[in-house]
DNA sequence: CTAGAATGTTGTCAGCGACAACATGGGTGT
DNA sequence: ACACCCATGTTGTCGCTGACAACATTCTAG
């Protein structure tokens, strides 16, 4: 928050998403306040309305962001095992729950209850789509190599995201007295292993080393 | 709202809950206001205070409420298939999601971020502990008739519950897409499917008739 | 019957989202 | 070069909220 030296800011709508997004960091989830934002900036309370139509409509851009930051994890998980459904699956699943854990405040904004439905915050569905698609074409990909069920993969990787939301969810929210990296690692195995039986065709051989934390 | 005669209300404490129930079934979710309950009794703003100590209080207890009324729902699902594990736990999955959807506010405070952790609401993370308990004893059941996979049947309870959960969430936020009581009774019973092929000891034959919407 | 504990009320405070009215100054057309 | 316009930022305000303090009323224990 520079004292600028100009009565214009210069680039106000980035700078107060960025401010958003590190207030949103520190603070715990929702009460973040536009208005804290601005004073943040170092702004007048209500400068942010020049640059968005109301509050809801700076948090969905910071969500927006957070999908792009949420979809590079899921690439990288995927793009560490190439030609690996199996591998990809799991680490997918982990990269999920790794990025709700490094972002909670800013995964539960993600995935809180947008007016999706109606025509506002088109490009957040597209970003947001983006992000499941990763997990779709792991899914294809497995399917194709006869790894994975034959169905329709958009629904077999539902049931993966919902299991990995869900899981984070309830981390986030402490409601399963887990602490600690290494026991949250071994749930997240333990729900990967069952998850995975569930979509693969025939019987899985975890013949491959336990599955590496990217 | 009836008024009221004397000073004293007689069961403020309840009435109050009442309202909060009630007006959280009408209004969206969290910005339910202390003074709008407090309103809807017919009682001044600062009263609810001499019940609970702050709003958080309130909504623990209208959480508990929730947990009380979930529970049965499990339980109900358990008890229309005595014996049948497997039946027993798709019903429950169907029963989770359906309280969920019939009760999307409550659904969604009762699992909001409170201090669970913390020694406050100790009634409360009691009361939630009991519904999960409803699964696990149905994984337990299923391990003895050597229907599921044996291991740690909270872990594998866990399994199924944190995809329920996910599931119930994403679509009362809207971001499946998916509307309608046909496409969601058949992605929870696809689902649900998935899950139990996970959980499974063996191929499961699903021999019995479509599990039945209790 | 009376004192004090419970319970309810009024008043107030700071913080919030949102809007309106006003101020400033950078960019553009001529 | 200049004047104007409009994008951008500010101040002021409204109604709402959660929370507290001070006060009022009623119930109850002794």
């Amino acid at each position: 928050m520079a004292k600028r030296q100009s009565y214009h800011h210069g680039d106000l709508r980035r700078a107060l998403i960025d401010a958003a997004v590190e207030l949103l960091a520190e603070s715990d989830s929702d009460h973040l306040s536009l208005r804290q934002v601005a004073r943040h900036v170092g702004v007048s309370h209500a400068a942010p309305y020049r640059h968005f139509e109301d509050k809801e409509a700076l948090l969905a851009v910071v969500a927006e962001e957070g999908f792009k930051t949420f979809t590079r994890y899921l690439q990288t998980a995927v793009e560490a095992t190439p030609g690996n459904p199996v591998q990809q699956f799991l680490g997918c699943g982990k990269a999920y729950v790794r990025y709700a854990l490094e972002n909670p405040t800013h995964y539960q904004l993600m995935f809180s209850e947008f007016p999706f439905c109606e025509d506002r915050f088109e490009s957040l569905t597209k970003v947001a789509n983006a992000s499941f698609d990763v997990i779709v074409n792991v899914v294809a990909a497995g399917q194709t190599q006869k790894l994975f069920r034959s169905g329709d993969a958009r629904t077999v990787a539902l049931g993966a995201w919902t299991q990995v939301h869900g899981l984070s969810l309830l981390l986030l929210a402490g409601r399963l007295g887990i602490e600690g990296d290494e026991a949250i690692a071994s749930v997240t195995d333990a729900l990967g292993r069952i998850m995975l039986r569930g979509v693969a065709e025939g019987d899985i051989v975890f013949d491959e080393a336990p599955v590496t934390d990217t």
